[in-house]
DNA sequence: CCGGACGTTGACTGACCGTTCGATCGCGCG
DNA sequence: CGCGCGATCGAACGGTCAGTCAACGTCCGG
């Protein structure tokens, strides 16, 4: 039965609804530019609606952050408590940032042109913080295992591990990389590989 | 003589100071965020006046981007002209982009918040992309060189070290990562240290 | 069949802000 | 000294939106 006081159903489906439309508005449009009846619009709504669900047009942005960001978060923290090796958990953070793009561009859109670097959102900085100290402690990992260099400042390297993938997910948002099937496979393996060895010519072992 | 039709001494001085201004509002609250009567408050001048010098306020945006993006580039192509060898030439691509930072931050700001990724500028695109050019084409001299491994698409690794770099600035930027004198000589060996030879243990020569 | 709770609507408002424009200032020249 | 012109001012305008609210439909329990 569906008695008053839960909210399920109809009413749990219109916020996704509303949530999900402000995911393509704000992707296509920015957060700054898109009109709250650009959203309801795109919900099939009328505005007022939106203001049942949220209290104002940031909430709804930061939600869209919050709920996806944990997600992810979570993620990457399995990824860490797994027993591979170091360089096969950096390797499975990488994948699961990029292949999120495969999943929902306009989602990894948002992300990156919004909340990534925007004083806006500074409540949530904790949040995205703790996105770096996981690749940090990955990093830190693989030193004390002996498989990465302990002459690298580990907080500094994690943030060019981010960067350097942050810059891929955002030429393919802006349309400056294509991100075919097979370009997002080659992506994967130059990061990796680039952040594991080093651009110079190993000194001939063999 | 100061005679009519060409124009400096107080009004050069003023659209200046009005452009000064305005990267300093910018980076403080945010391009959309911020009101053109901020900047002109700021710049000690009336709002109309803005508009004695540019059509717009985006005008005003897109000027402080392109000047300022000019003269880095100026800078990057000497760089890559220069006759020093491959990883030497990544070293002051590095260099040049860090040290900008410590002169002024509250450009870097801008540039790193505003203009990297807003479809807003969309026409500017090309003279970002040139920057990427340069890092690439210098990747690519390594790898004719002798210096850089062949096996590495060169384009995807240009965007991994700029998107290297760029995070360290952003962490800066937003005052997640201390900024002092010292922390940027690191951050500056640390970004070299990652891209030139990775992350991993190298194996045993000697 | 009634009542009320909740989802939904969309006209309205109040404020904000980019932009305009006619008035004013002040410098340099004749 | 006064004319002219570019620089400067700031009040007013017009359009745009985020957010409000009173009304309405609908569904369900009693």
């Amino acid at each position: 039965m569906r008695t008053s006081g839960d909210r399920q159903g109809g009413a749990e489906e219109t916020r996704k609804r509303i949530l999900d439309a402000a995911v393509r508005v704000f992707a296509r449009r920015g957060f700054h530019t898109s009109r709250v009846g650009d959203i309801a619009e795109e919900a099939g709504v009328a505005h007022g609606l939106l203001y049942h669900y949220f209290t104002s047009k940031d909430e709804v942005l930061e939600t869209v952050f919050r709920e996806n960001w944990g997600e992810l978060l979570q993620r990457f923290t399995a990824v860490e408590a797994s027993d591979e090796p170091a360089d096969e958990k950096l390797l499975g953070l990488v994948k699961i940032l990029l292949r999120t793009w495969r999943n929902d561009p306009d989602l990894v859109t948002v992300m990156v042109r919004e909340v990534g670097r925007s004083a806006h959102l500074a409540a949530q900085v904790d949040d995205i913080g703790r996105g770096f100290e996981v690749i940090q402690r990955v990093i830190e990992q693989g030193q004390a295992g002996g498989i990465f260099r302990e002459t690298l400042d580990a907080r500094l390297a994690s943030w060019v591990v981010y960067g350097g993938l942050e810059e891929i997910l955002t030429g393919w948002v802006m349309g400056r990389l294509p991100d075919g099937e097979e370009e997002v496979a080659r992506a994967e393996r130059t990061i990796v590989d680039v952040l594991r060895d080093g651009l110079v010519e190993p000194p001939v072992v063999a």
